[in-house]
DNA sequence: ACATGTTATGCAAGCGCTTGCGTAACCTCG
DNA sequence: CGAGGTTACGCAAGCGCTTGCATAACATGT
């Protein structure tokens, strides 16, 4: 005996409707799962008794013989929920709108320090169908990890590893080199960029566009104007005072995020500056809900994409996956950015 | 035939490990599972067997034989993840915790709008072993679904309904009574009150301490001082904005939330008046991170409690009684504030 | 040497659902 | 009016694990 306490008390069964209506398990199962073997009449019958009764399918039991849980997993770092200045939220809610659509769950799995074992039981213990994973470092092992199980997975974010794998990413490259074209174009040649840490493969990207804007135009990259920061708006305050201090100091700053720019702004009004005539600032904007660039004072040039769209698309891929939607091969989509003139930005 | 592709490929099941062992999937799980009846010796082997091999157990197979998935589910409307103020993240960071310590998953689940649904359905599927709800009203309908469902729930907050159900809350009574006498003693009699929404009951018991707290002084209480508003720093703002021009000003102001401190301290320094001397504040700090009652200048005093702790206590006792390590009764915990003097309040 | 424990392990049922296949009952038609 | 085709449903196996009970093998006491 496995169980001293079979389904009864508040448990509703198949078995019980089955009973009621004189019909088999079988039957009513098919019957409320719409199968087309059902004729109409008795489909109705079923879905009444059903309702009336109060039944509600075990989820586990369901899981078990069809061999999928309707839900996926999220993994991230603890932090990303504690920092106040973050786009994760934003993320999370495309996700969560979509997984709701769908009729699946979310299991949220933060970690404190070890991801990789998290990761491992998460995918090997089949409690979810899928997995998001977020922000990939430049040679992330994650995805190999997870490619190992065969678990079906989608990155937000692209990573150098030399296996196929579903992602969905914006073009960061193209964002912070779009970004310096249209500050050289007003003539300026010391531009100033605020990035993120290397490490993660969308801050080397950006890196990398803007050394090609400067690149294209023959002009020097100075280290003491690339900066690498966390993306708050203390920080940006904090870069943009140091940036401020050079002997010579940049004309224009390029901002990785809406954040950043925030504290820019702050750090330029205390120094006497206006921004868009002594100093000219553009950043990318994750549209985040809260804060809108066209709100800033005066109005923020930048590049922008929506990062809950984004979360949208990873959870729309990844249960198409698992359905088995799509095709075998993995699936990548980058969104490039639309570069948005506001008044930020004046003539060098 | 149920499942056209049984546990092959990645899946390495028990009975996989116990055929290598020579041994029956009886004492191979029981093994895992560090039963008594199974000696040292065969433990041993079949821990090593099991590691070689990468056994990992099938959560859904798990689950349904013993009833219990080991997740617990968190259900709140999306926006409160949203808001850029808010102390839910550290509710949820103190949860998190727990159920990673217990070995539990949690499983979120965000709703736009039909709560009562998703609670029923959660509830009612056994997805997860247990739920905690948040937030509760004066007088909360989610409180009688979910005991009628038979799941166990426990709440962060209280509700007054007639069913008994277990909690973790925290004296709001209290917190609004000792701010408004600690003012009083300091001879203020104009003392305005920033609170939440009051069909919310921790809001309600906060307007009822109060407003205790005046009449024990035989203080009037005037309604223009008693403001419901949102728990953000611009609310603060235009709260005080709106206090300061009355035509017979406070001399002090509670504020139900350290975020709405934030903005009366912005307001007054906008008015020109000092905290602690033109103007007394007082709020109630819920210790998030990033921001510190402390650290404001000048320092806020302050009742505080951290509502991490709270989220940890809501985790433990829901996995407690979902163990059965609990009685039958629900357990109800709520804390009383530690009041913190420091320099925000002045004699009137 | 035999009854009685003790120890180590296995058998098989069961958790609640899905689903391949089988089968009565009915219909249609030459 | 019987062969063949539908239609509407049921049987029972199986998903991978847990666990009550049975049992074989061995040790112990008299």
């Amino acid at each position: 005996m496995a169980n001293d306490r079979p389904n009864q008390g508040q448990g509703i069964g198949l078995k019980a409707v089955a009973d009621e209506l004189g019909l088999s398990q079988s039957t009513v199962s098919r019957a409320l799962r719409n199968h087309p073997s059902i004729p109409a009449a008795t489909r109705e019958r079923v879905a009444q008794a059903a309702k009336r009764m109060g039944y509600a399918p075990n989820a586990r039991a369901r899981g078990l013989a069809i061999g999928r849980t309707e839900a996926i997993g999220l993994v991230f770092p603890l932090e990303r929920l504690r920092l106040v200045q973050t786009n994760f939220v934003d993320v999370l809610s495309g996700i969560s709108d979509v997984v709701t659509e769908r009729g699946y769950n979310l299991l949220l799995s933060p970690f404190r320090d070890d991801e990789a074992s998290v990761l491992r039981r998460l995918a090997t213990s089949r409690m979810v169908d899928g997995l998001i994973i977020t922000r990939p470092l430049v040679h992330d092992p994650r995805i190999r990890l997870l490619a190992d199980t065969g678990i079906p997975f989608v990155v937000h974010g692209r990573s150098d590893v030399d296996i196929p794998y579903s992602y969905v990413d914006v073009d960061n490259f193209e964002i912070f080199r779009r970004l310096a074209e249209l500050l050289l174009d007003y003539g300026h040649t010391r531009i100033a960029a605020l990035n993120s840490y290397r490490r993660f493969r969308y801050a080397a990207a950006r890196a990398a566009g803007y050394r090609a804007a400067m690149d294209s135009r023959r002009q020097p990259v100075d280290p003491d104007l690339v900066l690498e920061t966390a993306m708050t708006e203390e920080d940006g305050v904090a870069c943009a005072a140091r940036l401020l201090s050079l002997p010579e100091p940049p004309t224009a700053i390029i901002c990785g995020s809406i954040f950043l720019a925030k504290g820019v702004y702050r750090a330029a009004a205390e120094a006497g500056l206006q921004i868009g005539r002594d100093l000219s600032v553009v950043a990318h904007d994750d549209q985040l809900r809260g804060i809108s660039a066209a709100d800033f004072v005066p109005a923020l040039t930048a590049t922008q994409l929506s990062v809950e769209m984004a979360g949208r698309r990873l959870a729309e891929i990844l249960i198409d996956r698992i359905e088995g939607k799509l095709g075998d091969d993995p699936v990548g989509e980058v969104s490039r950015p639309d570069l948005i003139l506001r008044e930020s930005v004046g003539r060098r």
